[in-house]
DNA sequence: AATAACTTGCACAGCATTGTGCAAGTTATT
DNA sequence: AATAACTTGCACAATGCTGTGCAAGTTATT
């Protein structure tokens, strides 16, 4: 018998995959309990269709989370400044392009059916920023009145409101995320201010790296 | 025709209903898609029993909104520091008691269904706390560099966050939800350690009033 | 042009939930 | 002790969602 030859999979469908997921993505951050049926009408698809692609709604939820954890933890390496506060700057400016991302793995984390999962997808991140965290306290430059494990958590809760709860579209929405960040990291706002005086390259267009 | 006498509710019927109150409350914060049933069933009763008391889920949802903000209004009226920083740690440190209603209150508003009736309900708290920030803009004890809605809305998110994503058995937990929100209306963390030593009243029993 | 891959629409069963009606009980109040 | 108030359990209709089967179409690929 000839195995049969294993054909690709055809380009429409790759599409129709990647759209259901970005559709998905889109469609959960704005309501964490959006309909398999309006996610697929959003793509452009019928409900059906969607089915061929994913085989339940956790199966979806599941992709869109590493697809989101992929693109947190990739960002969270090229950040290597050894000064915290510097750090932590330029990691939350990176991670406020990824909003949407950023709202929709908040969503799901919330829900207790995902928690695990997405806890380990958005692991080497958090422990990026643990380590963060960790050497500002050693080096006395962030605070210390908290310990380190809790620090993270009011931290990553200070970055996602300032990243999702505030328009997009001002212009200092990002500067602003930053801010905020440092400062629930226990810098004064004059401190922020004259450390992104310091660093302009962190809001700016920027000039290394981090082509799509 | 004589008009029949009135009778009161019974007692029991009085206590049953606060008694699905309390239970909602609890069960909203744990969940904010809690059914009429498990609520019942928290509260001891059936579920149609509890349709004796509720009209329909809007009609308790309702009821649970306006029993925290009044609470949150209540508690709003009795901080009167001039300053700022002083204002907005004896508020957060009050706040803090009624974690269960704040979680709630953060649940629901977050449903574009309650939205406008939170807000509404909600709005003497709030005007309070945009009048304290603006006082601390004016005297330049807290941070100038965002506009006071703005403010108003990153400081509303960091003390839900410290007061309800932080274990309160902690004994620092209350401490801890004050300096949060304190870092985030613009202070370093020395100054909100340093404030809180100075005013050790903010954290300890209360010396005066706020009996339940 | 042939074929497999993909999409669609419809039908269907299943599940959880909401809100209501009603008859039968239990309990507070007078 | 009488009565109205309250609770219960059950049944019921309605809604909205999930996931699957299938037949009929359309479209990319060879």
């Amino acid at each position: 018998m000839t195995t049969s030859a294993p054909r690709r999979p055809r380009q429409d469908a790759v599409d129709n995959r990647a759209g259901i997921l970005s559709a998905a993505t889109a469609a959960i951050a704005l309501d964490p309990q959006a309909s398999i049926d309006t996610i697929a009408r959003n793509a452009g698809l019928s409900r059906r269709a969607l089915y061929g692609h994913f085989a339940d709604r956790n199966a979806l939820i599941g992709e869109i989370i590493d697809v989101g954890a992929e693109r947190f933890n990739r960002i969270a390496l090229t950040v290597t400044d050894t000064d915290a506060p510097l750090a932590l700057a330029r990691l939350t400016s990176l991670l406020w392009h990824e909003a949407a991302h950023v709202q929709v793995a908040a969503s799901i984390a919330l829900d207790d059916a995902h928690v695990a999962s997405t806890g380990k997808a958005l692991a080497p991140l958090r422990a990026a920023v643990a380590a963060i965290l960790q050497r500002g306290q050693n080096a006395d430059t962030l605070r210390t009145d908290v310990d380190v494990a809790t620090l993270a958590r009011l931290v990553e809760e200070a970055a996602r409101a300032a990243i999702t709860r505030v328009d997009a579209s001002l212009p200092e929405a990002r500067s602003l995320a930053v801010r905020t960040t440092l400062s629930m990291a226990g810098l004064s706002w004059r401190e922020t201010v004259a450390l992104l005086e310091e660093h302009p390259e962190i809001l700016g267009a920027p000039s290394s790296g981090v082509e799509h």
